[in-house]
DNA sequence: CATTGCTTTCAGTATTTTTTGAAACAAATA
DNA sequence: TATTTGTTTCAAAAAATACTGAAAGCAATG
């Protein structure tokens, strides 16, 4: 069970709890960020652990692994499934469900652009469009007997709307399918000095 | 006191309880989205107060208008000034510090962006890089006894790292002063069909 | 259609995060 | 330097969030 002291190099006999530690490290990492992407830690944990053993894995292995409960394995691999970075997989002669992680990172992370835009971006843009709406609906005509603050006010809603929809149109084009282009144009752009 | 019925419109009688309620709905919103951005909803109240009055308050105005402790409201307004979206004033003949939000929302989110990368992506790359290292050093040259397990999982983490220093090039460039040009840029870029 | 194997749900519990409020601190004025 | 005014800190309390585990649900097999 022990490794060799002083073995945590290449090599066939120490690899094995080598890797596991990498991978143990890796999901440690992730977890951490949970709090900064507004997901729960278990969640980051799972998907982590999916995505550094690429491996298809079912629930028991994952609460086995992690020390997690059943039903919060069970929620937290729904949720990946909702986010569309974990899929279900079926191995035959095996009754139980297996997940994946999404492999290819540019694709992932295209999966939570799609997502964050989808469940932050977009509502908020029609909330402040609602807000808005209070203080006067946007017309471009007269320009009416408006008080100065109010007009402040709406320029500054206004203001906001036009970024966020400008975000969200990127987004969109980024996390089309048609979007892998944009890895390359995200590439050249961030080298260009 | 009360405001006319069925006045939510323009005009002079309506205007003051009408944007102070529009206030309020924009403070409710950005609130929610407190979570998903991974901070305090405090945090995300006071921001959204200074924002959308566009006036520099001070910590007593802060507490009444929001219904907070005085604790809370000087840890938020520090938080929002270590991001860098809010400032501290001063009123002449005035003792206290005032507090205004940065009005210009592209350089409002250039400053989250600097500051998101600070805090998440670069501490990510260098600890997944320390990860990488305990399977073997980076090295082009020969493919070594390594084997095909170890081999997938440093690809795995080679190209996370690949894509959160892209990420990090393009954001320095999103966040920097000079980064103004990125916004055209960024509008023609989500126009085109 | 009963049984078995696996998954989901959810009320209760535990943990973490946020907020409060009062004391310590700091700075300006008398 | 004492006093007054304003700000920060932080231990304790409150609130929000996440987790557990057992029961209910579902689906495949005998």
């Amino acid at each position: 069970m022990e490794s060799p002291p002083g073995d945590n190099q290449i090599g066939p006999q120490g690899t094995e709890t080598t890797i596991r530690e990498a991978q143990d490290a890796f999901v440690a990492s992730w977890g951490q960020m949970s709090g900064a992407w507004g997901i729960s830690r278990t969640m980051a944990e799972v998907h982590a652990l999916l995505f550094v053993t690429g491996e298809a894995l079912n629930t028991d292995e994952v609460m086995e692994r992690l020390q997690i409960s059943r039903g919060n394995a069970s929620m937290s691999l729904r949720a990946l499934l909702e986010w569309g970075i974990v899929s279900k997989a079926h191995k035959r002669g095996d009754r139980k469900e297996y997940f994946q992680a999404e492999q290819d990172v540019w694709a992932m992370f295209r999966a939570i652009v799609r997502e964050r835009l989808k469940r932050e971006v977009e509502p908020l843009i029609a909330q402040i469009h609602e807000i808005r709406d209070l203080t006067g609906v946007k017309q471009k005509g007269k320009a009416d007997a408006i008080s100065a603050e109010t007009h402040l006010h709406n320029e500054r809603l206004d203001e906001l709307v036009d970024f966020f929809m400008t975000v969200d149109q990127l987004g969109q084009r980024f996390a089309s399918p048609q979007g892998r282009g944009l890895r390359v144009a995200a590439k050249m752009l961030a080298k260009i000095s």
